[in-house]
DNA sequence: TATGAATGAGAATTCATTCAT
DNA sequence: TATGAATGAATTCTCATTCAT
């Protein structure tokens, strides 16, 4: 039941479309911060500086807004993915490039992590019921498989590699890293999170990750 | 005086840590299901079959008996990883079963992957105060950079390598895997805990570590 | 100004009309299905196809909106009511006319029966603010007593009516069997509203009634 | 989810059916007085001067509350019905007795007019569900069937009297009377429930019933 | 050690109603 | 006349926790 924004009365739509941005940035906070089960819909609402019911009307229940909350989380990192244009560098700045971009991508949208924490702790089923979803089945998988393809014509990347095999451990060697930041620092005794040790990460991420990829 | 009294004092005892005992085990799969926030003490008691009064009795309040929970799980994966013997094996065959044990231990154990997450969601203060936490730091990090300097020195690994990063790789190419892999079968469209899925993804990680630090 | 008026006043009126018409046979349904109390305005709006906010502009509250309701209902049972021309009939046939009536009119409009319901839940203070409810002192009662009056002097009543009881008596066996047909039918066991069922009640009722003004 | 109250431990006992009673109690007055929808669970523990998280521990919600109080409702009126021994008197005196019995049953206890009310706008689901509404099966029909059949055989009542209509048809009586008093009073311009009018209904009633049911 | 009864402070959601245009 | 946006006050229900025994 999500509003239809239909064209008559400007000012009026411009409000709307306002609130609901206003809700979303608010609940991904919320969520992002204390999960889905720890997530308060009357902070959301402080958090927005609007009215709880309002909540409501746009967007039906909390679980309904924690869906959009993750489509918009997944929508707003395939569109910086989109803009690296991978397949016009060489293969090993290419997969440099795709390395930075997500290291960085996930130390400037921490929220983005814990999001997806709780969407996996709840198995995905916010989305399984969303069509949004599946149109997000990232071009990017494509494009890395480009890139290995050429890396391994040229010479320069072993065969045989799966792409998306290859994009999860990729993802995986910064996400965990950074998701898991607390506890590894509290058993490790060391800040994972200071600058010096993230520049690092980042160092050794790539160096094993092109370590493995390269044809000596 | 109505009561009527169990019998001698040690079969007391032996109750109490039974009862101890159900009730972490009962807690683990709770908070491993539902995380901290969505964790329910009523359901704790009645999946531990026991009265909800003996929970507060024993482990003061929720937050605590997660804390119990957590430490537990530190406990029991370190004392599995304790009988490795990583050190006895040559340091490829070390690194390859340190992999596969790490994998198979998180594929036994998905409560421990929700558990941490739920730590790290609460930015691990449940740890922080856990004198047990410090005594978790890891022996298996000096036993990995002893297996290093081995292959370095052997000329089989390259040097340079920083145990702590490259233990925290070897978990995250795994644990990402696993972690996520509800949101990241959505995504890709194949489910990535299908058997056959299950075997590449060692095949996958293992090659990209001794991919890695081998010396062509 | 982007306002697009409608043109001439009186096909604006009518469309007013309309609108009222609209709210009043959405609210009539809204309320019998779910009583005052379950009645939802944002339903009546729903089932109406108009706006919420036209439904205070038109009625001011929900409960002046369930008074001018029931005034309808009132009035369109006692429009029929009074089609009848009983005294045109001999006395027992318009005894049996008026129960034939009763019976139909019921079944034809259950919704009376409950808005009815509602408004003595009320303690009907919904009709002692309305001006209408005194028009409504139902002339059918003049009328009865008529029918009565010449039944007794033709020989074929009974004396000493009183046409007030006789008429409760003959609503009431109508009405508590239809009212409360669900619980009935619940509790014996057998389906009150089957076409057969109702055949027999009607019968039952007029023989009871006509049973008992019958002189010899 | 209802309690079941085991033996050990009488006072505690106690204590968990006296409150449960108390909410009961409460309950039906709060139901009769606003009908389900309506009525509000906070008063109703206000009622019962107990916490309302024990409505809940008790009666799981609202819902199965009103059943609850539905079924009490018809027990005690059956456990009363059953007392009358009717086969121990002559025909026409037994069905004196019912009516009279019905009338000041209703009088006595104007909450189980309202409580049917509400049971029936909802369809009578509350008895649906409930296993003891098939139990409540009036034996009093059997009792009245045989009243009927005695009076037939010795000549004072007709013959081909349904049971069950009749039944339907004392009950309706004054039922609907007392169920519509105040639509009806305010409709009449009288008060239907003066002690005046209230004694000449149950005659007129009575007159009515056994005017129908003599032989001349 | 063990437990059923009880509670206060929330938490999500609902609802009649009003605002602004 | 008509409507989408917005709201405050409930309302049902939940939850961690404590009481009394």
């Amino acid at each position: 039941m999500a509003r239809d924004p239909n064209p008559a009365g400007e000012e009026r739509l411009r409000d709307a479309d306002r609130s609901q941005s206003t809700i979303l940035a608010a609940a991904r906070d919320e969520f992002a911060e204390h999960g889905l089960g720890g997530a308060r819909v009357d902070r959301i609402a402080e958090r927005a500086g609007l009215n709880k019911r309002l909540i409501y009307y746009y967007f039906e229940d909390k679980e309904k807004l924690f869906q959009a909350v993750l489509e918009h989380a997944y929508r707003d990192i395939r569109t910086e993915e989109l803009k690296l244009r991978l397949l016009e560098l060489d293969p090993a700045t290419a997969v440099r490039r795709l390395m930075e971009f997500t290291w960085n991508y996930y130390l400037a949208h921490p929220e983005f992590i814990t999001l997806l924490n709780s969407a996996n702790l709840h198995k995905a089923r916010h989305l399984d019921e969303s069509e949004t979803a599946r149109a997000l089945n990232s071009p990017v998988i494509e494009t890395l498989a480009g890139v290995l393809e050429r890396g391994r014509r040229e010479g320069v990347f072993r065969g045989g590699v799966d792409p998306v095999h290859l994009y999860v451990s990729i993802a995986g060697l910064a996400y965990f890293y950074l998701s898991n930041s607390y506890t590894l620092s509290a058993i490790f005794g060391r800040d994972l999170l200071a600058p010096r040790a993230r520049a690092e990460r980042l160092s050794h991420m790539t160096d094993v990750i092109l370590g493995y990829l390269s044809r000596s």
